[in-house]
DNA sequence: CGTGCCGGGTT
DNA sequence: AACCCGGCACG
């Protein structure tokens, strides 16, 4: 043995200097220093040592892209490692392969693409209209650099946080509508929209494009007509009187209610049908409106199941937009928002399983406030479009709102688990994000929610809230945590929750994805992400065991010199890192 | 059985 | 630290 070890040592030795030597060798040996001598062509003395510099400075570089590499393009590597053995003097190809093997590569890297696109989603957002924000921005550092590239969208969000009453009536309608329609409204709209707010009639002039919209549909249009000629009607003012609204407001949601005219008891029936495209919808609208992602807020907290969703980014964002605009009634809204989901609606689900929550009846609204009079404001300023008049009510908007007793206790934990984290890893989570907004636009993300979402809408509108949660505590754990949590607060703070579910599955289809492997590289992309997250937590003691070749099988005992040290010793290889 | 690797030993 | 090997686990 020992014979053996100095033969393989100085062979080695001499070849590294430069010279294949020692002829005379035990039998191993012998083997191969015959075959060396014999192969001047295929493996001189100096490419050995050469390959071996080549190969190790990569390495020692960093042992966590390699490995990455490796495992994504195990070929790539593998064919330059043999080119170079066959041929011998082709350092250089190994050199490159290694080096776009590298970019190629790694998890991270795909990562830090899917947060690029992400974050520039985000930064359009923040950027764009956000800079008035306050603290909730702090994603938007994160982002910053980033978001360079996306000039147009700032533009477009811009328009979206001016006139967020109008993007809202817009989505409500829109859901309606078939996507294509969408499609061309929104254009439409957005276009209206800069009109006004050059015009400075922004309210007015998207009420009144809304209208028309309207009254060329038919189907839901009744319904909305309705809401619209109410809207006319001026309701007498006389409910102003806090009591005296409060009761009003509650008979007039119950009778609503019973009379099942009310959008919200429609809504579920009328989801199914219209669910995708207005999943759908959601999606293209997102990109074109960003106030409407905003909106989701509410949803949004479910969608931290899905870490990487884009929806919370969104929220977040387009929150921020309408704030600004709309200095009174945001505040308000805000306020109320911020005590629903933050102070209220935790500590009391908690304390009481029995919560009594105010829920907006307006078509494909959602939303939900403690407070009839958050309700009451939010009808005003986003479904009537009375910014200006936030502080005047004529009591029309008690039509539109209803009670709805929510069993606390689930949804206050789903917004727990959600809500702590989010602030702690809002800057974290932010790149994530991104990846699920790009993704979510699509439509696959869109189905997935459909489908998850029907059940859902079909149940009752308490049942949604819960199924909401669960499903973003679910996600949440597994994925990203932080990612979710950021949103939390924002969509929470917001509270609105429109039938967006769709917003809402887009996040949960990422950790759903698992469940049902739609084959969409987009979620494909999410499942990694969130499968890479999580990180193994703890492998097994030993190590898996290479699956590509090493240096033994690809070298051969023959040219053990050639392999990488740790082969040589036994250990890990660490040329072909699996 | 061949292989890859760990743990440990020797230099 | 470099080098090496016994021995285990895995396929």
């Amino acid at each position: 043995m020992q014979a053996r070890r100095l033969a393989k040592r100085s062979s080695l030795g001499s070849r590294r200097g430069g010279a294949a030597l020692q002829p005379a060798g035990p039998a191993p040996a012998a083997a191969k220093e015959a075959t060396l001598p014999g192969l001047p062509p295929p493996a001189p003395g100096p490419a050995p040592a050469l390959a071996r510099e080549s190969w190790r400075p990569p390495r020692s570089a960093g042992t966590g892209p390699p490995r990455a590499a490796a495992a994504a393009s195990p070929v790539l590597l593998l064919l330059g490692e043999e080119d170079e053995d066959e041929e011998g003097g082709s350092r250089r190809r190994r050199g490159l392969g290694r080096v776009e093997e590298k970019p190629r590569g790694g998890a991270e890297e795909e990562d830090d693409d899917e947060e690029d696109e992400d974050e520039e989603v985000v930064v359009e957002v923040v950027d764009g209209d956000e800079d008035d924000e306050d603290g909730e921005e702090r994603f938007v550092p994160l982002g910053p650099g980033r978001s360079v590239p996306k000039g147009p969208a700032r533009g477009t969000l811009k328009v979206g946080s001016t006139k967020r009453e109008m993007t809202f009536t817009f989505q409500s309608e829109d859901l309606k509508r078939d996507c294509s329609k969408k499609m061309s409204h929104q254009h439409v709209f957005s276009l209206a929209m800069e009109e006004d707010v050059k015009t400075a009639d922004t309210k007015k002039a998207s009420r009144v494009l809304d209208h028309e919209k309207e009254n060329t549909r038919s189907i839901c249009l009744l319904e909305q007509k309705r809401k619209v000629v109410s809207s006319n009607i001026d309701v007498p003012p006389a409910r102003k009187s806090s009591e005296e609204l409060d009761m009003d407001k509650v008979t007039a949601a119950m009778v609503l209610t019973s009379l099942s005219t009310s959008p919200l008891v429609r809504s579920p029936p009328v989801r199914p049908n219209e669910s995708l495209s207005g999943s759908w919808k959601e999606g293209g609208c997102v990109p074109s409106s960003t106030s409407s992602s905003g909106y989701w807020s509410w949803s949004a907290p479910s969608d931290q199941s899905n870490p990487s969703t884009p929806s919370p980014p969104l929220s977040a964002d387009s929150f921020k937009p309408f704030r600004s605009p709309a200095q009174p009634d945001d505040g308000i809204d805000e306020a109320e928002a911020s005590n629903l989901l933050f102070d209220e609606p935790i500590p009391r689900k908690r304390k009481n399983s029995m919560k009594v929550m105010f829920k907006c009846l307006w078509k494909n609204c959602g939303k939900v406030l403690s407070t009839a009079a958050g309700i009451q404001k939010h009808i005003r300023t986003i479904h009537l479009g009375r910014v200006g008049d936030s502080d005047y009510s004529d009591g029309e908007e008690d039509f539109y709102y209803t009670e709805i007793k929510l069993n606390t206790d689930s949804v206050a934990d789903g917004l727990s688990s959600l809500a702590p984290v989010s602030p702690s890893q809002s800057l974290a989570s932010p790149p994530t994000f991104p990846i699920p907004d790009s993704s979510r636009t699509e439509t696959p993300c869109a189905k997935t929610e459909t489908k998850l979402m029907t059940p859902l809408s079909r149940s009752a509108p308490t049942t949604l809230y819960l199924v909401h949660t669960d499903h973003a505590y679910q996600a949440t754990p597994p994925v990203t945590i932080p990612g979710s949590a950021k949103f939390t607060p924002n969509g929470s703070s917001f509270s609105i929750s429109w039938q967006s579910p769709p917003v809402t599955f887009t996040g949960i289809p990422v950790s759903p994805t698992h469940h049902h492997p739609v084959g969409t590289g987009e979620q494909r992309q999410h499942a990694h992400t969130v499968l890479s997250s999580p990180p193994r937590g703890t492998v097994s003691l030993r190590k898996p065991r290479g699956e590509g070749k090493k240096c033994r099988k690809v070298y051969g005992m023959e040219n053990r010199d050639m392999w990488c040290t740790a082969c040589r010793w036994k250990k890990a290889c660490q040329r072909f890192l699996d």
